[in-house]
DNA sequence: ACCTTATTTGCATCTCATGCGAACTGCCAA
DNA sequence: TTGGCAGTTCGCATGAGATGCAAATAAGGT
């Protein structure tokens, strides 16, 4: 996602109002690449902003997946994750501690895919692609 | 997953009853290619047998994705889908509605991965890979 | 400074999923 | 075949994650 004050433009210009709510979590957002979940950020946020709502942190990270500053990510661990870097990339997601790592994959429009049942094939526009890596992280990987 | 009467020796070999209601979701999933949900599985045992509780659902679902005959999968679009498909394989995944097929790809242990931030590099080792190409179905692709 | 319009917030609500316990039943053993 | 233990079913309560709603508040153009 862009940086704070390119967001604040980018608010503006489309008659959104850039709160002081909006700007800290522009700032928390922004670099983040811990993969927060709407909570994990509210926690956060509310360390430097008491009072702050939890429905204000769904509201921000929904109206900035909105523009696509944010992708936003169901991996299975309960809550969703959001995640400010908006560029091709992939994941590696730790099954003992749910860290999420952004990885980046070479060839992956190279993929030869296929169907068991011919008559689909070739009939899928795919628009994305999405990879997964689980296993388990350098710290989970020593401590069992 | 393996076929009903497998299921059925494997589960009473474990000290697990085979109930009715087992039975009847051995045989609704057996080779079931439709990804359902627990609410969707719920829906078709009920029109076969009227006071099937969903908790069983739930129930069997949990026992038969423990014992490796189900694989479960967090797609985004709100409940978990059950797959009966344990081989390696991938999926695809219609942003319009929701249909999911199992695809297969060749090659996926050649990618070549990298991290941004190569300290980290090699330390992570990789158990699975998931990987989820969304697009259009050719029915959502006609109609809109 | 004012006023319109967007935002914040707290609470209610909704969905998906699981915990719990009483009643029930599969199935092994006698 | 029957008895009985142990695993199941089922309904209700509970919990997590997320969103709807409306009153109070504040941003920011004029």
């Amino acid at each position: 996602m862009r940086t704070p004050a390119e967001l604040t433009t980018a608010f503006r210009s489309l008659g959104l109002k850039v709160t002081p709510q909006r700007q800290l979590l522009f700032r928390l957002l922004h670099d983040n690449t811990s993969h927060p979940t709407a909570e994990a950020l509210f926690e956060v946020a509310s360390a430097q902003m008491p009072g702050i709502s939890l429905r204000t942190v769904y509201q921000t990270l929904t109206d900035l997946a909105g523009m696509g500053e944010l992708q936003s990510f169901a991996f299975g661990g309960g809550a969703i994750r959001f995640d400010p870097n908006v560029g091709p990339h992939h994941h590696q997601v730790c099954v003992s501690c749910d860290e999420i790592a952004d990885v980046y994959v070479d060839g992956v429009d190279q993929l030869n895919v296929s169907l068991r049942n011919e008559s689909e094939a070739h009939s899928f526009a795919v628009a994305s692609t999405d990879i997964v890596f689980r296993g388990r992280c350098v710290r989970c990987a020593h401590t069992v």
